[in-house]
DNA sequence: ATTTATAATGTTAGCGCTAACATAATGTTA
DNA sequence: TAACATTATGTTAGCGCTAACATTATAAAT
């Protein structure tokens, strides 16, 4: 006589037990209270409290062919900007009865897609994306998900689902238009990885200085190598020994402009007066260096709680007419770039 | 006439259809295809290839009682130590059939527990953990889970299942000892969050100090706030302002040691000469700053890629020997603890 | 040559939950 | 008062896969 060994804790059929109702009405207590009388609730609650139960995950995601997960997919575990935002998300969602996946495309569109292809295919709560340049297929997959998907970090007029994020372009232009107005004039450009945001601030930057005419292609410097605070040490003394007359960078990111000050301590460039730096993102150090780093400030643990409220809100079926929310950012200008000409 | 809409993509039924087998053959051929026979097999790979046929996990997780996931938890998210060991869980379970299922226990023993209770009930592969000193529930959780636990970034003799790390009173014994041997009179210590590792740091830079007859309580500062860049600028500026002759400082970890380098900077005092920093972890913008930094150097990512080595060892049926797998640490000496005295 | 063991493949039932449909009691509208 | 609608609860079947047992062919041992 076939019989098959269960996982040993209790099942819904138990609760219904004790109870006294069909299996359904736990489910529909469990999921959608409204549907169910308030004595009878009372009733399942405390079966589920006696029998110490919680649903099973797998069965729940077999029978209606959705499960209780988010699925995120972020470019880097170990980019700090990407933290703060999970860290949001991971807040959000730890009361209710969502789990996070996580998947990480390291920077490479074809990962992402074949990642969003297996998260799909487990019937996600809802997705949340990084940026809004994802391939064709990975558009098309998540436009036809049937669960909420959020695009997160960038902005733009073309949102797969919702998008919560802000310009990097402009924010590469503020930066750029910062250093122009504070009398710099040969100023340069330090960008690593060089992704599509980071290639947006390029350009905003380029159309800051292009407007003060004072763009100079020779002094654009960008890699495809990872970021790293090293990396932004060596490459300011590269371009420094190249074209001496350098008295400004705009860094891609924080890291490259903390490596950018340590670069020109020493080789003895005084930072703010012989040198301006300004960074991207505003992480926590920038204010606790010395001289405290200039940086355009982005709210990022907003963008991951916005995120997770708008989902939470298409979940419940509430009309939302903002499918584009623009967190914008900030300039925060401290002692790297407040020199006294 | 009841009639439920599937997902709507193939199934194994499909698939041992149009290779003339049974489902439980197909199943074997993808998951363990030593039993079946090679002309079979090719048959099925073919129909798995045409059909675009993806297994349904939460329907196999359901069947058997076990996942593809490997529940991981950290206690932080934004923790750049966790993020390297993370980087490589990830890089090593990326071509196998396993998904990471991550938590946030946020350095509370209690919320650790209730996270590994909700993993362990999606009958997970493996489980990783931090640490050490989880709660005796969650200990007897884990070691009743029935599949490999992991415990990381520590060493201890009475493993869980599987221990791989490092010892956190060793390596401040060490930071301690180099700090004495550079030939520094008044060292301290500065500590933020405090969590058991931290502690454990502390107590091996007590014993180098009494060791040689330096240790001084009145100059170690801690703190059970979360660790950053700017905490450590304040610890030591609080340490200074009451101990002028402090000559010295671990701090227990890189951001701290960062901060104590900036803290240093502002007033005007000499790093190495007047003032000996040490971190921990050396992390990569240690050796970017200036002066360089002084780090206890650890191999976060050789971390995460052995542990998930033992996982797979264990679930393969491996007898392994070795439960307990110290990586150990090294004394990554630079410029901030190298003077000339 | 016979018996036992092994390998490969198939069948049955069910893992735990819920979609879809069914039923009954109560409320609303004409 | 009758017809229709709504609310609350129940029943049936199955979502997709695999544990457990069954069968058959082949190999190995006696």
């Amino acid at each position: 006589m076939r019989k098959r060994k269960g996982a040993g804790r209790p099942t819904i059929a138990d609760v219904a037990d004790k109870a006294g109702v069909s299996t359904i009405t736990v489910s529909r207590a469990l999921r959608d209270p409204s549907k169910v009388s308030d004595y009878l609730r009372r009733k399942i609650n405390n079966a589920v409290n006696k029998l110490n139960y919680v649903p099973h995950s797998h069965a729940s995601a077999l029978a209606s062919t959705r499960s209780n997960i988010v699925g995120v997919i972020v470019p880097s575990l170990t980019n700090n900007v990407f933290a703060d935002t999970l860290r949001a998300i991971y807040d959000e969602l730890e009361q209710g009865p969502f789990q996070v996946q996580l998947g990480n495309s390291r920077y490479v569109a074809a990962d992402e897609e074949r990642l969003i292809r297996t998260f799909l295919g487990q019937g996600p709560s809802a997705m949340i994306v990084a940026g809004k340049d994802q391939t064709d297929a990975a558009r098309e997959l998540l436009q036809n998900a049937g669960c909420p998907v959020v695009q997160v970090m960038d902005i733009g007029d073309d949102p797969i689902d919702m998008m919560v994020g802000f310009s990097h372009f402009e924010g590469g232009r503020a930066a750029g238009r910062h250093l122009v107005q504070m009398g710099y004039k040969r100023i340069g450009f330090l960008g690593a990885r060089m992704d599509p945001r980071s290639h947006s601030r390029l350009e905003g930057f380029k159309d800051a200085l292009q407007s003060g005419g004072l763009y100079d292609p020779d002094l654009i410097m960008t890699t495809t190598v990872s970021s790293s605070v090293s990396l932004g040490a060596e490459l300011i003394e590269q371009l420094i020994a190249r074209r001496s007359d350098l008295d400004a960078v705009f860094c891609n990111n924080d890291d490259m402009a903390l490596g950018a000050l340590f670069g020109c301590q020493k080789a003895g460039i005084c930072v703010p007066d012989d040198m301006g730096i300004i960074g991207f993102n505003d992480l926590e150090m920038m204010a606790a260096s010395h001289p405290s780093l200039t940086s355009i400030h982005t709210d990022r643990y907003a963008i991951g709680k916005r995120a997770v409220e708008m989902i939470k809100a298409e979940l419940d079926g509430e009309a939302t007419d903002q499918k584009i929310v623009d967190l914008g950012f900030e300039l925060q200008q401290r002692e790297s770039t407040s020199r006294n000409k």
